[in-house]
DNA sequence: CCTGAGAAGTGGTCTATGCCACTTTCTATC
DNA sequence: GATAGAAAGTGGCATAGACCACTTCTCAGG
């Protein structure tokens, strides 16, 4: 781990302590009390809490204080791939794991990750059941850079981003694609479809608070049980862009 | 227009200006030199900035200056209807009309409209084209009552939105399903991709102010030239949300 | 003609400070 | 005892200035 040379990085960091040691919540110290303990300035101390703001980890009041975020929440939201798309119906999940290793990158996954091709990378590959009966395909690859100690154990539990949090890795944004395809001769057998059936491949690129991409995931959805809906409101907002509320029913991915 | 009291606000409108008059790529002012032209510091006019580079309108080179970002396009998005899908790649769209035609809603249109199924609708086919070539297939229903007065040329029309606006029909809320599937024969021939070929399935109901039903879309995009691609952030907001912003160029839908 | 050093301009970071606005708490008054 | 008001503590906004790091351009020297 990089020495933090600015001084922001190492409020951040300070801070992001505070955040993993206290429930959410939980006052943190106010910006002023920041700047002694610190010995730095306010503007630093109030830059640094502003980050963590629009991360969605640190809540500020006016006159009554920062908190550490609801953000709980919000991770296990996350971990739930933060996937905008919800299941058509919405039964319980449960996840198979068909395959995982420790293995180099290889061209692909390592320039996604942005590591090289031959950095190793915690591999997982997980058939996701819905009531049972399977619904996708999912291939998931972490640096083992950025986890070290990152077990199979895990990948298998169902918060994962949790797990990664307690690994200090706090994921921030996705940006995930998604588009129309059809399953092959393996997909089709391991999801219980015909060959050539519709699906969604969905691929995933997370960053973490540090900016680091943290994982890719790229799965694959069955077509005929596999819908996404999003509820668009037609608002204000900033000017030229729309907000999109999806709700994500109950899923740890 | 409220008149801006904070000069954080002031200067932000200001940029936005500049965004908007600028093509994307064009260098705006130093930031020494935006202090002078209004009046307040430096910090201030950096985080304004920094508000906006955060949303991917600006963008910031050590050293070299700021420049107004490729997203630049933003802006027309939103008539956009908030489709949350943006084109792989951004070109030119132009739509032609298939068929248009005033019937009656039939038991599977009107059943979304929540109108009698004998109750006329204005339907509209289209082939929505990107640079020349042929990415969509739409069908566009909206309710004869709901706006009396509509003519095939507001249909046809870009922004169709604004059409239905001056027909007193204020758009408010859509929700929007997608789903994989593969094309038939009719829509391979008109869309120009082998029959089967991977395609998404997009249906939007449209709500307005009032509550209305007033539009319901069916569209099949095709699979190789469209993907959905979106930003994902992970803050607080309330509890199993994503907030998604997707920015999506140029199209009016 | 080419090259390298330096100047100029740009964003990046940080400090020290002041005042405002909101919330909470305590206190003095009714 | 209830209530209005002051005080204290918090975040919000803004300033002026300093210095660093990076990029680009220019011009002198080879």
């Amino acid at each position: 781990m990089a020495e933090a040379i600015l001084k922001r990085e190492r409020v951040r960091d300070y801070l992001l302590e505070l955040i993993e040691t206290h429930p959410a919540g939980a006052p943190i110290p106010a910006e002023r009390v920041l700047c002694q303990q610190l010995s730095v300035s306010r503007p630093t101390i109030r830059s640094a809490v502003e980050e963590l703001v629009n991360l969605g980890l640190l809540s500020r009041q006016h006159g009554r204080g920062t908190f550490v975020a609801r953000a709980k929440i919000t991770q296990e939201m996350v971990s739930d791939t933060g996937s905008m798309s919800l299941p058509q119906a919405s039964g319980t999940w449960s996840s198979r794991v068909l395959e995982h290793a420790r293995i180099p990158a290889g061209a692909r996954v390592g320039r996604r990750l942005h590591v090289s091709p031959a950095a190793d990378i915690h591999y997982i590959a997980r058939l996701r059941l819905v009531d049972g009966e399977p619904m996708a395909l999912e291939h998931l690859h972490v640096p083992a850079l950025v986890a070290p100690g990152l077990t199979l154990h895990d990948m298998e539990s169902g918060d994962f981003y949790e797990r990664l949090r307690e690994h200090g890795v706090h994921v921030s944004e996705a940006v995930q694609s998604i588009e129309p395809t059809v399953v092959n001769d393996s997909e089709a057998s391991l999801l219980g479809v015909p060959v050539l059936a519709p699906a969604l491949l969905f691929e995933r690129l997370t960053t973490d608070a540090q900016g680091r991409q943290v994982e890719y995931v790229h799965s694959i959805y069955r077509g005929d049980r596999y819908r996404i809906v999003s509820r668009l409101t037609l608002g204000a907002s900033p000017r030229n862009t729309v907000d999109m509320q999806a709700r994500v029913s109950g899923d740890p991915f």
